[in-house]
RNA sequence: GCCCCGGUGGCUCAGCUGGUUAGAGCGUUGCCUUGGUAAGGCAGAGAUCGCGUGUUCAAAUCUCGCCCGGGGCUCCA
């Protein structure tokens, strides 16, 4: 048999018989290689451990240890759940079940969706599919024989995605008795897999499409050892305890009544009193800048959003009101109402840049499944505004508004917990953008210049832009993982046409602005709902609803402490009291539980020597502190907005 | 809008293969007690068991519909 040459990512070259598998070359450079060996690269392209060296070429092996490694895993334990399904249910049709970020999933289209009983049936057979040890056994069909192999299972789908790739010959495998159509490469056999859970159902729809057919979702998960699987859900269940939607109402933040709506919590004092220091902040540090506040309506006529365009693009989105002799609709921006008070009077190219921000209550009328604590609602509350500038100012703007946004994320202390996503239009969607692909064209070139001059590291994401133009979006993930916009940054080259809005440029010509839509700190909900997850609720002094909890050993304390208060209060600490008569100890833990700052403690002690005893939240203790000296550290630190 | 899970006093939960006045802990109210060491003592208040409907001699428990909360899909600040 005649030898083939091949490649180590090392550079050193082997020869190897024609013939000689991924697995082979893995066990003859090291034993402990080739039983971590998942699958391998040749040339580039991933293959599976049995695949046969043909010619000369370059081998990777991918280990245990690679990310690529885990994906195989993840996806070859996505083909047992399929299998499994498929056995126990008559009629089920597999569909895709590709690797994500933590797991897998696989999506089926079956009569009836899948319940918990049904989950836990699948998990034991997968258990036993994986006991048996079942290789994945790699085949390969023509084109018309792998349709006719699915019109034959009357699966619908397995054949769209066949014609879809139908340059591509179909490639199979088959685990027992179950061929699925799949690229792979997968892991050898299903003894490989040691470690899986299969975490939750959901319905999907075929291609994320909700016009299309709604399939059932399972979503799993694998890793290569029990023990980093143990790791991992531990870690879930850690994440989930920093829950806003938990803490927020535990913290008396926040909370919601049915009566009142989906979509629709209700601050409470101490929550309020988080949003107001958040926008007193914002609105100051704003007008340092030029900003000029407006306040609008809340509603318009129909008239307003058919200008705008969102009567066109976003109407399902809006809350439209029957005003007896006219339709009126609640506003879901406030660019409009800013266009408007921008147009009220002629403006030179002198007067340029004119930058409005509002702190804007906005309603949309989201769909009744998309509700989330505070991260998704009907009514929010956003730093909103507008930079309206000439094209040559458009860039500099730009760079202004991203650093007002690089400041307050640092003063939030979040900066290090969100990345950026430039969002594009998608020239396909004619619903869901205005159409103009020249204008659209030019804006995201426009924009994608600017961001690569300011050297932002971003992620691209299509389809994700605003009806009217491009987005520079700034991305948090929450508690459970799930990624959200926190800020967003746009472009707009449609409404300044659509409102007719002009300047009179130094050549005495009436010419276009450019606007600039931006958030600073987003909406307050949301960003609230940021900071409870970020810090578990234990906030930076200066944005803590309750800075310091007054505790007094017993009642004969009271006066004393009241004095304390007082003093505290005065200079605008928020104090909040506690003279139950508990033990100290368990008003000080309870204190910690609910992530104050500052405790002061006050005994007779304190009293004789006119001191208080000072508490952190980390439990570090001062005795003998004076109130004054304590109030004056307090206040400069809130000053300094240090963390 | 689609799928799954849930809704029992302010909170956390038990009860839910239908059967006497629906339980517990925490919180809360009153009195007493108080430098306590993960919870001082005693007494009390507080629940149309999410809402409606049906089945039944009988429903917190079973049907169906709706509302709200949660996890996803779609969507999105």
């Amino acid at each position: 048999m005649s030898d083939v040459v091949v490649t180590l990512p090392d550079g050193s070259k082997k020869n190897v018989s024609k013939g000689t598998t991924i697995k082979d070359i893995a066990f003859s450079i090291g034993e402990g290689l080739g039983r971590a060996a998942v699958a391998g690269k040749i040339d580039g392209s991933l293959a599976d451990l049995s695949k046969q060296i043909e010619k000369n070429s370059k081998v990777e092996i991918i280990t245990t240890k690679s990310k690529e490694a885990l994906e195989i895993l993840r996806h070859s334990t996505a083909h047992v759940l399929a299998s499994a399904v498929v056995e126990l249910f008559r009629g089920a049709k597999p569909t895709i079940g590709p690797a994500i970020e933590d797991g897998f999933y696989y999506d089926f289209y079956v009569e009836k969706p899948f319940t918990l009983d049904d989950i836990e049936k699948i998990d034991a057979k997968m258990k036993e599919i994986i006991k048996k040890d079942e290789l994945f056994e790699r085949s390969e069909m023509t084109l018309k024989k792998a349709i006719e192999f699915y019109k034959k299972d009357k699966n619908k789908f397995k054949q769209e995605i066949i014609k879809e790739h139908k340059d591509e010959v179909p490639s199979f495998y088959k685990i027992g008795k179950f061929m699925d159509l799949c690229k792979g490469p997968h892991v050898l056999s299903t003894g490989a897999i040691s470690a899986f859970k299969l975490t939750k159902t959901s319905s999907a729809y075929w291609r994320g499409d909700s016009k299309k057919e709604s399939l059932q979702r399972i979503y799993g998960t694998a890793f290569f050892s029990k023990k980093e699987l143990k790791e991992y859900l531990e870690m879930i269940a850690e994440a989930e305890k920093r829950d806003h939607n938990k803490i927020g109402r535990e913290l008396e933040l926040f909370t919601t009544h049915e009566s009142v709506g989906q979509g629709l919590p209700l601050l409470m004092p101490k929550g309020t009193k988080m949003i107001q220091i958040l926008q007193r902040f914002v609105e100051d540090e704003e007008e340092q800048l030029g900003y000029l506040l407006t306040k609008t309506p809340f509603m318009a006529k129909s008239e307003l959003y058919k200008i705008s365009g969102h009567w066109d693009h976003y109407k399902d989105d809006m809350f439209v009101i029957d005003g007896k002799d006219e339709v009126l609709a609640l506003r879901p921006m406030t660019c409009p109402f800013q266009f408007i008070i921008y147009k009220s009077k002629s403006k030179s190219y002198r007067d340029l840049p004119i930058k409005y921000n509002e702190t804007s209550t906005l309603f949309r009328n989201e769909a009744s499944g998309e509700m989330h604590g505070l991260i998704r609602v009907r009514q929010f509350t956003l730093s909103e505004g507008h930079v309206i500038c000439t094209p040559q100012q458009l860039e500099s703007e730009f760079r202004d508004v991203i650093d007002l946004i690089k400041h307050f994320m640092k003063t939030l202390g979040i900066d290090k917990d969100i990345w950026y996503r430039f969002s594009k239009w998608d020239p396909k969607d004619k619903k869901k953008y205005i159409d103009n692909p020249k204008a659209w064209d030019e804006s995201q070139k426009a924009m994608k210049k600017i961001l690569d001059n300011m050297k932002l590291d971003y992620v691209e994401a299509d389809g994700e832009a605003a009806f009217y133009g491009p987005k520079f979006d700034i991305q948090f993930k929450n508690a459970y993982g799930k990624e959200d916009t926190i800020i967003t940054v746009q472009i707009d080259f449609a409404l300044p046409e659509r409102f007719d809005m002009t300047y009179v440029d130094k050549d005495n010509t009436r010419k276009r602005p450019m606007v600039i839509h931006r958030s600073s700190v987003g909406c307050y909900e949301r960003t609230l709902a940021m900071l409870i997850e970020k810090y578990a609720g234990a906030f930076p002094t200066w944005i803590s609803p309750v800075q310091v909890k007054l505790i007094t050993i017993a009642d004969r304390h009271v006066g004393y402490a009241d004095k304390v208060k007082e003093k505290l209060e005065a200079l605008g600490v928020r104090v909040e009291e506690d003279y139950r008569t508990e033990t100290v100890e368990y008003k000080i833990r309870e204190a910690q539980l609910a992530k104050i700052p500052y405790m002061i403690v006050l005994g007779d002690k304190e009293i004789e020597k006119k001191k208080i005893t000072v508490r952190t939240r980390a439990g570090k203790v001062s005795y003998g502190v004076d109130a004054d000296k304590f109030v004056k550290d307090i206040v400069c630190e809130i000053e300094s907005k240090k963390i």
